[in-house]
RNA sequence: GCGCCCGUAGCUCAGUUGGAUAGAGCAUUUGGCUUCGAACCAAAGGGUCGGGAGUUCGAAUCUCUCCGGGCGCACCA
């Protein structure tokens, strides 16, 4: 409602504004006084024009002010204009009418056409997923759920996918250490997996282990690393070639990794439409039909002399070097032997993700089932026909933490080269900067950290060196944190009921906590902060929610019932005092969250929206203990306050669903 | 050396794109459960917005500079 109420004044105001003083504003500025006792729409507008009209700020205010109120009785939903400080263009709003609209449930609406595509987790299978990891996904899943069409919404047309990179060194690196340190065959790491599915065990929390093992493995011994790194760098090439013994260990391994971060990601439900593998990527031969095209298009060209000599190389944005001449900073794609670099993958699947690789398509199977919908999978085989379509997006976003920026950037400067500007513009690289653990938390782990990292405010998670939260662990001990909770507060449930609930919250907690900080913020990782339920967390707003909840029980009716049952009642008499004051700005509030998912999507930070969950649960918290509803004896500011619970409880539900956080039933 | 990010209350963070008296949570102190559940609410203390200069009606926000911290800059992925 506010947006719709915002957007028809900035109109009328234009209007004014070309008529008037022959001046057309694209933008306007618009705000909130500070206190709503000013209005509930400022306007700075008349200190813009201060300048270019010559005449003090508050005169053009008056002028405006004047103008508008004369057309006052055209302006929908608008009660007073007036000025206020040294030239806002304060505006009032009809108290009752906005709370009729509020309560019918009219807002703008959110969407337009087009294929949108989220990258998100693109987590290397070769290892249990962390908490680093999980800042993406979680990030990713609700930008997602932003985008995506609903109830309340039209949205946009959306497709989530989950980059996997299956024959990369990390991977590698686990299948060395199977073979070996382990000495195990295709066989013996078949019966690995059935022999730790049979006792509840987890491959990825066997690889993390292995992967630290291996990683230390390789410098443990000076005399031997040369030869150790050969290893390793034959084991890459031979998972690249496929065909294999070794090939297929990967794929054995890592499959039941990926199975395992759906297993994880699931218990945040989180789900992905499409799993596109670099292993198609090499044998469906993507980098072939984008070379060509980037040679065509002059992006790419052999380097004669210097260190890159023998390289196909790439241009960087910054190069400086004339265009004749050697640029040693240029960025290498194709090595002299022939084979192509990350950046060469990514830009022929970046080509692909906007439809723009000729002839290029993936194979797809089914892999895994939700509740609702379908994972695929890609595959070098024959492709299962039923499949959707998953590239030729109009716009993307990739959830890729901050230290790759520089690659990213490669891949757009070169769709740039080639003259696809327009893909270009589309491409958002969602960055955001990593989880760190705090050296308490790190010491907490059991981890011994030098003096160095001791004395630093945060320590990278590394996977190479073991060292990390695993996101499993963490959900459990969330979990088990609430179950206790659920367990003393609510004895009278079944056993099934209290874990539910403590899923809900634990989840709850950890979504929140993953989102309350804004991208490009360091989290450092701290248990005491991440396992808290007080305060600006995910269970402050489900409380928030089960309270509403319990009036309407003990009221024996419903929000809906409640929500319709003040559309003839003569509300301002309450609205329009000082008491109705502090009402109306729950109203006020509630009826935001659309221009939030709106400003959400334009900055593509979810942030905001956790954060106005958050002031929403607040102001119905104070709201709860200012008014008793039961025991209001005058009926319609019994219904008013019921309305008001309602409304409240209704778009809080809303932003948590968003930010993918479920509401339970009682806590 | 070059590029990007950060520096705001004791701690952890917001600050709606340059606007009104710089805000939350945690921690500390104090008060509030016979009530729709206290995973809550109210109140208090706590600030040279890293330092300096500039731009203008107006700066935490923009520019420059210095200080401090982080992350990138491979024929790794």
């Amino acid at each position: 409602m506010y947006r719709t109420i915002q957007q028809s004044l900035l109109a009328r105001i234009q209007a004014i504004l070309l008529a008037k003083y022959d001046i057309a504003l694209a933008t306007l500025a618009i705000e909130q006084p500070p206190n709503i006792a000013l209005g509930e729409v400022a306007l700075p507008v008349a200190f813009e024009l201060a300048k270019r009209l010559r005449k003090a700020p508050r005169v053009i205010a008056a002028e405006l002010a004047a103008e508008l109120t004369a057309i006052l009785p055209e302006l929908e939903g608008v009660a007073g204009v007036e000025v206020a400080g040294a030239g806002y263009l304060n505006i009032r709003l009809d108290r009752t009418a906005a709370v009729r609209r509020i309560a019918e449930d009219q807002h703008a609406d959110i969407g337009g056409p087009g294929f949108r595509l989220v990258e998100h987790t693109s987590i290397n299978p070769n290892k249990a997923a962390h908490i680093g990891h999980l800042r993406n996904a979680i990030l990713g899943d609700t930008f997602q759920r932003l985008l995506r069409p609903d109830a309340y919404k039209r949205g946009y047309e959306v497709g989530v996918q989950n980059y996997i990179d299956n024959t990369g060194v990390q991977v590698a690196d686990v299948v060395v250490g199977l073979v070996h340190l382990e000495g195990k065959s295709l066989a013996t790491t078949r019966e690995l997996l059935a022999e730790l599915t049979k006792n509840n065990r987890r491959i990825d929390f066997y690889c993390w282990d292995l992967y630290a093992r291996v990683s230390q493995w390789y410098t443990a011994d000076p005399a031997r690393l040369a030869a150790r790194k050969q290893l390793r760098l034959d084991t890459l090439h031979a998972l690249e070639i496929g065909g294999n013994e070794t090939a297929e260990i990967a794929d054995l391994i890592s499959t039941a990794v990926l199975h395992r971060h759906l297993e994880t990601m699931e218990r945040l439900d989180i789900e992905y439409d499409f799993l596109p593998r670099e292993s198609e990527i090499l044998h469906l031969h993507f980098w072939d039909a984008a070379r060509e095209l980037m040679i065509a298009k002059g992006v790419l060209y052999e380097e004669t002399e210097g260190k890159n000599k023998g390289c196909l190389v790439m241009r960087r944005a910054s190069s400086e070097a004339a265009a004749d001449a050697t640029d040693e900073d240029a960025k290498v794609i194709v090595r002299s032997n022939g084979t192509v670099t990350y950046v060469g993958k990514d830009i022929a699947y970046h080509l692909w993700k906007f439809g723009l690789l000729p002839g290029k398509d993936f194979g797809y199977e089914k892999f895994h089932e939700y509740p609702t919908h379908t994972c695929w999978i890609s595959t070098a085989e024959a492709s299962d026909p039923s499949h959707p379509v998953f590239g030729k997006a109009d716009a993307i976003y990739n959830v890729i933490d901050s230290r790759q920026n520089d690659p990213q950037n490669n891949v757009v400067q070169a769709l740039r080269g080639m003259g696809f500007n327009e893909a270009a513009d589309r491409y958002t690289h969602f960055s955001y900067e990593m989880v760190a653990l705090t050296p308490r938390c790190a010491i907490d782990l059991g981890y011994t950290i030098s003096d160095e990292d001791r004395a630093k405010s945060y320590i990278e998670v590394s996977g190479r060196k073991g060292f990390g939260v695993k996101a499993d662990d963490l959900l459990d001990q969330l979990i088990a944190a609430a179950q206790s909770e659920v367990d003393t507060r609510h004895p009278e449930l079944e056993a099934e009921e209290r874990l539910t609930i403590a899923a809900q919250i634990g989840v709850g907690a950890l979504r929140y906590f993953m989102l309350r900080f804004t991208r490009n913020t360091v989290i450092a990782f701290d248990f005491k902060d991440a396992l808290s339920f007080e305060g600006e967390t995910g269970p402050y707003v489900q409380y928030a929610i089960v309270r509403a909840a319990n009036i309407f029980r003990k009221a024996n009716t419903t929000p809906e019932a409640s929500l319709a049952a003040i559309a003839d009642l003569d509300l301002s008499s309450i609205l329009d005092t000082e008491e109705g004051t502090s009402l109306w700005e729950t109203w006020l509030l509630a009826s935001k969250l659309t221009l939030m998912i709106e400003q959400c999507i334009a900055t593509a930070e979810p942030a905001y929206l956790a954060k106005y969950a958050f002031q929403l649960a607040q102001q119905f918290n104070n709201f709860y203990h200012r008014h008793h509803v039961l025991n209001e004896t005058n009926p319609t500011r019994k219904a008013l306050l019921l309305a008001t619970a309602a409304v409240a409880q209704r778009e809080m539900v809303r932003a948590l669903g968003y930010l993918g956080i479920q509401a339970p039933s009682v806590m």
